[in-house]
DNA sequence: ACCTATTTATAAGG
DNA sequence: TCCTTATAAATAGGT
């Protein structure tokens, strides 16, 4: 709808995909907020993310509009002897939810490669490709996360050996002060006996300028 | 909004209150269902006009969508006076199941290369193990019903080969028998003119039976 | 229902 | 998430 338009079908892009649900999502919610308030109407709007949160809008209480409706399509499907409409709704929704995951589970079993002897050679060539689809997607999270892990590790390693060299060169040069300031420069720093390390640093420049050396930095 | 921007209050001229109602309801659904479709969304969208007519909108059932919502906001606001024992039962159940249902979506999402930014590298290592083990099984099974379907074919094949060859020597040795035998020999079957072939019969051997050749099989 | 000037919504990209 | 901008969509008022 703008820089350029788009299809209405699932954005592919997981990121791209959550920016939208964000934006439209809050239009949705605008214009249903001005619907109920220009015309007067009685609203109630459920949304689900894929990531399975809750958000929601009603004009007046959700469990009113929700009510009013389940009377209206009552009248229509609900034949019978309601045994307790609760119950019914209850074990509706059990079987719903049950069949719900009986398919996702049975999808997950034939991802991993079980139960394909129902499958016929078209269903099997799909369920192929999408495996492939999300076996190159994963590949490639991992190997981004692997490049990140050994660069992370080459900074590491660069800082460390700076710091090193710092050190060294303080190695070098702390003799010279000792000789040259006989007297105890940081009496109060070595009282202890222990070198003043931080307890859980790890950037050890810190520790230069701990010791108040005159050339730190 | 258009010609002139409108206040968010309600509309009181009756007439126009109604024109904008059907516009704007139509424009609210088609965004509901837009986002549904774009962002893999579950949506419940209930309206009832000032008059009391119902429109309403689910991405997959209304049912549904209510039922999940109504656990949702169950456990947030439930509190109050103990909800009877047989609907906390029911509630416990539902959230088992629900909690389940999440799961194996997350799961599914994950095998399909969707939402790995979670995931750290030995969690990605072992979802591509999954994966190439699923993708090798279900690709292995393809194999075989490629297989399978390819000699069902030759062995057809061979059939109507053979077939052919029978018929070929049978045309062969048709005009012999015509020639020592000058009278129609089946003036019963070329009557109407067109062979006597069987509707959709694709074992031609029959015909052989059919047409009642001495030397048939 | 259709028209169209304008306002809104929003896709891309920081 | 927020901001910006170019552009697509929605829609108010009228016919």
């Amino acid at each position: 709808m703008t820089r350029q338009r788009i299809e209405i079908k699932k954005i592919a892009n997981t990121a791209a995909r959550q920016v939208t649900f964000s934006k439209r999502r809050r239009g949705l919610f605008k214009k249903a907020h001005e619907l109920s308030t220009l015309c007067d109407a009685e609203i109630a709007l459920i949304v689900f993310s894929a990531t399975g949160k809750l958000f929601k809008y009603s004009s007046t209480s959700m469990r009113q509009v929700i009510e009013r409706h389940r009377l209206q399509s009552e009248r229509i499907d609900g034949l019978e002897d309601a045994p307790s409409v609760e119950l019914q709704l209850e074990s509706a929704t059990h079987s719903v939810l049950s069949k719900e995951i009986a398919e996702k589970t049975q999808e997950l079993r034939q991802l991993r490669g079980e139960d394909l002897q129902g499958l016929n050679l078209d269903q099997l060539k799909q369920l192929e490709k999408l495996l492939q689809g999300g076996l190159s997607r994963v590949t490639e999270t991992k190997d981004e996360q692997f490049l990140k892990e050994i660069s992370t590790l080459e900074k590491k390693g660069a800082e460390l050996k700076e710091e090193n060299l710092i050190l060294k060169q303080q190695m070098e040069n702390l003799p010279l002060v000792v000789k040259g300031q006989p007297s105890e420069p940081f009496p109060h720093l070595h009282k202890s006996g222990d070198p003043p390390l931080p307890p859980q640093g790890y950037n050890s420049s810190d520790i230069s300028l701990t010791l108040g050396l005159p050339f730190a930095n």
